[in-house]
DNA sequence: AAAATAATGTTGCATTTGCAACATTTTACA
DNA sequence: TGTAAAATGTTGCAAATGCAACATTATTTT
């Protein structure tokens, strides 16, 4: 998997994340982080553990605008967390490591040989998410859940080269991914499965057609 | 408005684009750039005109994911433009001007003086779509044409920080954006107007709440 | 192991929506 | 300036969906 290091040695590492003036703090389950952090700039690194960023409507609706797995990065510049209406909560105990945006373009840090690496990094890792979202609206614009949900196996079937493939979430987290109600998704699916397209068992699902 | 080139001397962008071997190719109205191109890892960079990225169905429907403006970047490492399901259609008289994406971090680059900005730039840029993808996906997962319509009203007014705003679309890619049929959008306006939530007159919306 | 909690499955019904088919208005352009 | 083409507006109706209320099955906790 992809993350911020890849290329950089454990030593390089190190000496990058002082460069950087890097900060890493830990979280419990469940914690809004961005109540206790009032950074400018900065980018964040899931050093350990899950997040997700969510969007609090003024009806009090929320909705997950995303999921931030180990590795991946977060930050008001490179995302786009409004601290007023977005809020970024950790799903288990979390570590996360703060660096600075300002700082990984700074002379030091650019001087180093591993610099490139950093910013490949850096860009690709941007490019996933950018990927990831275009997935999201790819499937967020068809308009059944029928659809919706054939356009999501789709994905996952193409991503893991088989016909056969694991939802990697709860049925009320998948609900909450395509956007639509949970019951009326447990229901499509079942016409899904009398008709013949697919076959379900537990996560599990195979592509009939 | 943002560009890649933002605090970089016209000279140095000269320069710079001579040290990424790039390329400018002039492309007429409604054209599909990626059937000529066949580019490994690229950044087009919208020097004049607009684009369209298009994803194509299995059914045959074709998707508008995303809307690139003249100064706006895409590209397969930075976007995500698989050549099979993707197009990339000029929505005017266009002109692309194409990078390598190995080169932006090539080591004649790296020692010029403006790569700091450079590097700076496409992140920025990279994150502005991040942003506008966000905001998409808020809008796409209201569940009724009604609340994506407010929705999106409600982003554009706090863009402009005023009551009264523009619609940049027209209304058929309007519903298209929002994902929803076009007359059953222009429904929803109606009772919108008529139960007094918002004025309209022709893309000129104001906001009565 | 029992109790509590969370996840999943089911169904009737009112509402919303897409679709189709058409009218009207605006814009492009020959 | 007149005509074609595009955009916008309207409406009936069938289909899809959200919602609510509840049943059943898994999972966690004590």
């Amino acid at each position: 998997m992809e993350n911020l290091f890849e290329n950089i040695s454990s030593k390089n590492r190190e000496k990058l994340l002082k460069m950087l003036k890097s900060q890493s703090i830990p979280y419990r389950k469940g914690v809004n982080i961005l109540s206790n952090v009032n950074r400018d700039n900065f980018i964040g690194i899931v050093d350990e553990g899950s997040l997700q960023i969510v969007f609090n409507d003024y009806n009090g609706n929320s909705i997950i605008i995303e999921d931030i797995e180990k590795n991946q990065i977060f930050g008001n510049l490179i995302s786009s967390i409004n601290s007023d209406e977005c809020e970024v909560i950790t799903k288990e105990k979390t570590k996360i490591i703060y660096i600075d945006y300002d700082n990984i373009t700074s002379p030091d840090v650019i001087k180093t040989d591993f610099y490139i690496a950093f910013v490949k990094n850096l860009i690709k890792l941007m490019a996933t998410q950018l990927n990831n979202k275009n997935e999201r609206i790819e499937i967020l614009t068809k308009r059944t859940i029928r659809d919706k949900l054939l356009e999501y196996f789709r994905i996952l079937s193409k991503k893991k080269g088989s016909k056969i493939f694991t939802i990697p979430f709860s049925f009320i987290e998948l609900a909450n991914y395509l956007s639509v109600d949970r019951s009326a998704m447990t229901r499509e699916l079942k016409y899904l499965k009398t008709e013949g397209f697919i076959k379900v068992d537990g996560k599990r699902v195979r592509l009939l057609y």
